[in-house]
DNA sequence: TCAATGAAGTTGTATATGCAACTATTATTC
DNA sequence: GAATAATAGTTGCATATACAACTTCATTGA
């Protein structure tokens, strides 16, 4: 093999961009970013989350999570009282239903596309990732 | 498997936080982020070498390069006419070669903590990624 | 030559994130 | 129960990105 000493981080990163734009894609009709649409579907099957266990669900620095909260709550999403547990409101209810309706037709598209082995690798990778590498 | 429905993108996102925090750990000494020294250690070996270029290489949209640039530039990085092609300035060369120096050892360990496979797994993942679902 | 096209960059506007420092709330210990 | 420690959330500040619209140039035809 030749090239093979790209940057993981690097190509991780650009992988993430490419990956954003197809998914942004897939939901602007609904008027979401793809981040929003998967706080609305984490938030869903967890009435009552906190923001720190979004926060280490999803690896998203707890002040980023904190403005991404209040940016749902200004469109309406989620009710006040953030810091009590977060709770959808029925707008974000519904809208969290449509936003799943569209990930799965899309995310199983993409696996398919992929294939097996490309999700496979990155289950591997990530797995990796999520347990050898964690910040000490 | 049982969670063998994860967000591809949701998954990739995540991964690429993760790294990133921990490459930018090793820059911070200095005083650069992963996404700078990225920059800088893709235009050294490429003397002149367009923002389109850039934007194409890293998959970057053009007004981020365009930004990114410009910050580049106003730390003393990159020369001025910029609309010209992009030149290292002396302190901007010395900057990525020690970049690369970091960015070496960092990518050297981690790539042996990931393992092969694992690190097989993304190069695969990647290269049906960029291929098979470019934007039509 | 000069108007039409197209590519490259820039700028307005907005979101997504991170780090540090601060505040508010809760839990622990004397 | 009050002081202290720990956890959660927020805010100031900065970077990284994206999309749309605009500007600049360079190319190409008639």
């Amino acid at each position: 093999m030749e090239s093979q000493n790209y940057c993981i981080a690097g190509r991780l990163r650009m992988l993430a961009r490419v990956v954003t734009g197809l998914y942004n894609d897939a939901f602007t009709a609904e008027g979401v970013t793809f981040a929003q649409a998967s706080l609305l579907m984490y938030i869903f099957p967890q009435p009552g989350v906190r923001q720190a266990t979004l926060s280490k669900q999803l690896q998203i620095e707890k002040s980023a999570v904190s403005r991404d909260i209040q940016l749902m709550q200004r469109n309406g999403w989620i009710t006040d009282n953030v810091r009590n547990g977060l709770f959808l409101t029925d707008e974000g209810t519904a809208l969290a239903k449509r936003c799943h309706k569209i990930w799965k037709g899309l995310n199983q598209r993409v696996r398919e596309e992929l294939g097996t082995d490309a999700v496979d690798g990155l289950s591997l990778l990530s797995d990796k990732l999520l347990t050898k590498l964690p910040k000490e």
